[in-house]
DNA sequence: TATGATTGGTCAACATAGCTGACATAATTG
DNA sequence: CAATTATGTCAGCTATGTTGACCAATCATA
């Protein structure tokens, strides 16, 4: 916790950076990839643990006062987002095994949270969505991470947004950002 | 998973996007505040999600041929960050409870990649520090992580870094800020 | 020096949320 | 009809978090 840290402070650069064929390496900043040093490369890492932790902090307080967790909030969030969806769609998206989500969506369905309905091209597939009650719990669990982002986003402006959604898709699997890419249109990428 | 996503693909304004004091509003993009539409906000919670998964998914596989999880990172990670820091420092920064750190850290040091030295000054801390063994999978789980960071920072460029430091700094929760403003002399904040 | 606070550890029990493996049922598809 | 797909279920295991109750060594101080 001291500040006396950074026992690697002697701006090395990176080993292999040799980024297959991307890199513009523009004339962005004043030196091209001052940004690689061990130490940037490590906050970001730390940003990441730390920022993840505060980011799902509010919502986990809210939820354990419902006998909920994180893994309830994962499918009621992508639920809510895409109403209908199948529960092989949902796995995907999730990547646990069907035996994982099993257990929370069954819980979620026996407390009114969630609903199946079955499908009427594929009679086999349970189309999911969110009951009233729900949709509520959603409404609140998405507007508290909202907030945050809000203020984040307001308190750094547009330019900072850019790059941060740049940088975290480039942190992305390619399959995963492949994805991202297609559910919103305008996606800076 | 199809595309015919975004059911609330109506531009519609967060509502109490009145951040504190901050938010500068400058003349960064056309139109301030267009990156605080609800979808804007949705895909940042969406790609924290996925982001943070992807960006821990290749150390974890590393760690599981070794019989190790995430937890046994994370302590590596930061007594290799500050060697000699004491438990209750770890603790403060894992922000878990002693015995779930005991037996993660006990396991660590039974397998002989953490080591406890008797603190000097006072002589009921134990300081930690990595061991050749530990400092060997550190550096290889480190690496890692650093060049997914260095990948997408020089696919992006130092403008876009910029940005999405200050945006994950300003997710965090004040307190975890102003410690982390520490250990990065030269942070943007 | 005696007392109280701090640092660290330990035991026991429990909850959440992931995993594997094996099967079952119903519906679709070839 | 046979194979595949979508979904569900049972059983058991693991990792990692939690509470609560203690204990020992050391430090700081009245």
């Amino acid at each position: 916790m001291s500040p006396e840290n950074t026992p690697t402070g002697n701006v090395p650069r990176v080993k292999s950076a040799s980024i297959s064929g991307s890199a513009p390496q523009s004339s962005s900043g004043p030196l091209k990839g001052l940004y690689l040093r061990k130490q940037d490369l490590r906050r970001g890492i730390e940003l990441m643990f730390f920022a993840y932790r505060d980011f799902t902090g509010e919502a986990d307080q809210m939820l354990s006062n419902l006998d909920l967790g994180r893994a309830h909030h994962r499918v009621i969030y992508f639920v809510g987002r895409q109403p209908g969806m199948s529960v092989s769609d949902l796995l995907a998206i999730l990547k646990i095994t069907k035996q994982s989500l099993s257990r929370v969506l069954g819980h979620l369905i026996n407390t009114g949270y969630i609903q199946q309905t079955q499908g009427a091209r594929d009679k086999r597939q349970r189309l999911l969505s969110l009951t009233k009650k729900g949709e509520a719990l959603e409404a609140k669990l998405t507007d508290l991470q909202c907030r945050r982002f809000a203020a984040a986003y307001s308190a750094r402006g547009g330019a900072a947004v850019d790059g941060f959604v740049k940088v975290l898709s480039s942190l992305l699997d390619d399959e995963i950002r492949a994805d991202l890419r297609q559910q919103y249109p305008d996606h800076i990428d």
